[in-house]
DNA sequence: TGGGCATATATTGTCGACATTAGTCATTTT
DNA sequence: AAAATGACTAATGTCGACAATATATGCCCA
């Protein structure tokens, strides 16, 4: 996986950090009231800095704040499912497009042999590196599209929002082997430079992992 | 002009909302610093709302802000500009496209009668509403899809940018009556509830857009 | 007994003061 | 003389207290 860049310099940074990971694997559960007051002698900080991260946890779309009421911790439904997915699709195939266009061969070549290893450990039977792999493949292509607005939108808001889904409705996949091919294709599109098909195969891709999500939804 | 949503309950959100007009109009300068308590004297109010109001804009990618430095309201470049479009390609596009799905057929019908107006507007020669005109058709849009982060992204975020683009670099327009045809097509593809012709002529609209302000960049 | 109003309480919004950090400038040392 | 180091300054980060608002409680009245 990779190091993510946000490093935390202030006791906001670690709180936000910190509450977002607590949101996402739901130990502060999906639909809870968040007492800027509770939470502040339960973290140990001041009000002020827990009302900063509440700000930022907001603008992720992880809780809802109402004026002079509070913040609630977002509920998760099959319609908020299909809208994350929905935004998703056009936002990475939009992001495998322009990865098609701005990628240098260089990373290119990295991300082919990132695929390679993921590959091997995924045939050697490691599924704890599923997940992971699929995070790290789809963080390249974003930030191979060399734009702030799909990387932010997606790395810093979206992504969460999906892995809560996951995390929270136990979705570890299969859909491994069908999933692995799917991504050789994206990166042999964006190889070829082929910006068509790359947004094609990524917004596909997509489309299919929302299907089986919500088949799981419906049937498990 | 539609009247928003955005109705200022408390004292962050009235000096947020003054903060992002001074920033978009350009009244602040683009690429200026943002001192908290220049501001909080400027503005009449303590310095936590200003932070928050900072942090807030922040989110919006009007400002860009550093832990123990500041904040700096971002520089327009040509760069930063396409940027900005391929997002809007990616997500309108989508939200056209969700548009021809989810809207109520009042709701096309109210969208088909703005269009007149506006177009009756525009004959006459009232170039004051083109940019209104626009604005409205787009917001219809976006509304229309239904979805939250959609609408949220573009609507808080985006459009602000876009705004602040046309403002300082005195974009306002022609290339009126072109795009009122393509606005009528993209319409007519939603009342037919062709989503994938509603996707297609919404993101060429984009393209042309993008590539007309970019030629005023250039040549202008 | 049920509904509406006033009070009470608890939470959020706002503020000014203190702590901490980054940047600047002068001094010192090689 | 140039670079490094140290204090100084001015900004941001953090905190606890006060003010304003919404919800809950209980009382009064029809």
């Amino acid at each position: 996986m990779l190091v993510k860049s946000e490093q935390a310099i202030t006791n906001a940074d670690r709180t936000f950090f910190q509450l977002r990971k607590d949101i996402v694997e739901g130990i502060i559960p999906a639909g809870s009231k968040l007492s800027e007051m509770e939470l502040s002698t339960k973290y140990e900080v001041s009000r002020a800095v827990i009302r900063e991260a509440i700000n930022r946890l907001a603008t992720c779309h992880l809780v809802e704040r109402k004026a002079n009421v509070g913040a609630r911790v977002v509920a998760l439904s099959p319609e908020g499912l299909i809208q994350l997915y929905q935004v998703r699709e056009a936002l990475e195939g939009m992001a495998a497009r322009l990865a098609a266009r701005y990628m240098s061969d260089e990373e290119i070549t990295d991300m082919q042999a990132l695929l390679d290893s993921h590959f091997d450990k995924v045939k050697d039977g490691q599924s704890y590196y599923q997940e992971a792999g699929d995070v790290d493949f789809h963080y390249r292509i974003v930030t191979g599209s060399k734009n702030d607005h799909l990387i932010s939108v997606l790395v810093d808001g979206l992504y969460h929002l999906v892995r809560m889904y996951r995390v929270q409705l136990g979705m570890a996949g299969p859909r491994v082997s069908t999933a692995f091919d799917e991504h050789r294709h994206i990166v042999n599109a964006i190889a070829n430079r082929d910006e068509e098909l790359a947004e094609m195969l990524m917004r596909r891709h997509i489309l299919y992992s929302k299907n089986n999500i919500e088949k799981k939804l419906n049937h498990g």
